[in-house]
DNA sequence: CGTGTCTTTGAGGCAACTCAACACTCGTGG
DNA sequence: CCACGAGTGTTGAGTTGCCTCAAAGACACG
């Protein structure tokens, strides 16, 4: 497992050029809730964080003192047993907010699956923000509400869908994800490993390989290269997954 | 399947007798936030409803147009695919909230395991209440966010623990559940069937009564009745589900 | 060019699922 | 009072499919 080198953080520092208004998940993230001219009072206790691949963001257990918002990259949240195995929840895309669930104490812990970028918020200013700025808290809960419906889609992949059935699914929500950021919805960028990928569905690398050859026996995918997948026939990888994809 | 016979909802009237102040679950639920004199504005657009075992309470797509604090019995939230594979996300217990994670439909279908009652409110004038005393809102942010951790805390069972450690931890959490209630944490009380279980954990019912007869012939726990779980080694029984309850 | 990581594929075993039968409880009605 | 049927839970036998173990190919990097 290469993920344990480092638990070190990446530099931090005032942003100097990149200003929120700027920023390429203005109308995704939190910060979609302040109008123009409020951007400066989130961007005063904003401080820019680039993250290494495979670095952690923040570990279970220690105590929230910062919540994030992925600007750039990929997360993945994860909680691991005494033993070993490890269960992905989530994986973060840009515009993603990193802290919805945790109270006092951060409960899961989180790791750049390529080198990103977080503007990092102190938890205390950005309570205070949020009294300021009523809008911003009503969000937030809005997107806590989307990371519950979320996890419990998760739910019912995990539970009751079979292999085949979780990949296509998880294709799927991808391919949906990236056309949400403007890109296009076919060739879905895998920017996991096929580990995460097994840790996030609960199977095995060896049973995520073989779905994957399965799709592609079937002619519902292509495969160019092992990060790189071409839906070609959407109607049937739906059918497959058994779910419609929200 | 017997809970498709009805999907009618039970009498519904301004509860006579039974006050907000004297309610069982005053200190639990959503009202926890208010206090004694300011539970008059709650009270006055409360209905309460007595529901049947297997009754529908909300189902998944229709408009969110209420809101429910359940008062006692218990419900169970799930998700149903096409084939009727069905994956149970939560068991909703006195105190909780139906409709956390909705936005504009119920996004899943909530159904009554024994005889329950529930609070109800219309959505806007809930909406209105939370404008005006802010604590409401925090209160049921707070609650989202519980949710969330919960519904994580599933996914990590759902994905990574055998049968045997399902079980374990879910009569685990089940035993905390009632300890928060002022009940004994030792008889556990499953009100639901195995059915249910079996549909929460991702399991079928076989798998669910064999692991049963695992945890009981490991002397970790008794079976006086198929509804009743004597925990008699809890350490034990711990270090089988793999994963510390919160 | 060797080393390490990641992915894929193959072979085999075991555990969970499927199918089936039986026990038990609880109503209902003869 | 007992027979009967429906619903629920447990147990057994057999099968399927996922996981385990193993190996080889692809690729990046030093």
């Amino acid at each position: 497992m290469a993920q344990e080198q480092a638990a070190t953080s990446g530099r931090s520092y005032r942003d100097p050029c990149g200003v929120c208004l700027d920023c390429a998940v203005r109308r995704q993230a939190v910060c979609a809730a302040l109008e123009d001219h409020e951007l400066g009072a989130l961007q005063a206790i904003m401080v820019s964080t680039r993250i290494g691949a495979q670095q952690t963001v923040v570990e279970e257990g220690q105590p929230r003192r910062r919540v994030f918002t992925l600007t750039s990259g990929m997360l993945r949240l994860y909680t691991m047993l005494p033993d070993g195995r490890r269960q992905i929840t989530a994986f973060l895309l840009p515009g993603d907010y990193l802290g919805l669930g945790d109270e006092s104490s951060y409960d899961q812990t989180a790791e750049a699956v390529v080198d990103s970028v977080l503007c990092g918020f102190p938890v205390a200013e950005m309570d205070r923000l949020m009294e300021r700025y009523p809008r911003l808290q009503l969000r937030l809960n809005q997107m806590t509400r989307i990371a519950l419906r979320q996890a419990r889609d998760s739910q019912l992949i995990l539970g009751r869908l079979a292999p085949v059935e979780k990949l296509a699914s998880f294709l799927l929500v991808l391919s949906e994800r990236q056309a949400e950021s403007g890109e296009p919805e076919s060739p879905v960028h895998l920017a996991m490993t096929r580990t995460d990928i097994a840790d996030y569905l609960g199977l095995t690398i060896e049973t995520v390989s073989r779905s994957f050859t399965k799709l592609r026996l079937q002619g519902l995918i292509q495969l160019p290269e092992a990060h790189q997948v071409e839906i070609i026939d959407r109607r049937a990888l739906t059918a497959v997954a058994g779910i419609t994809p929200r």
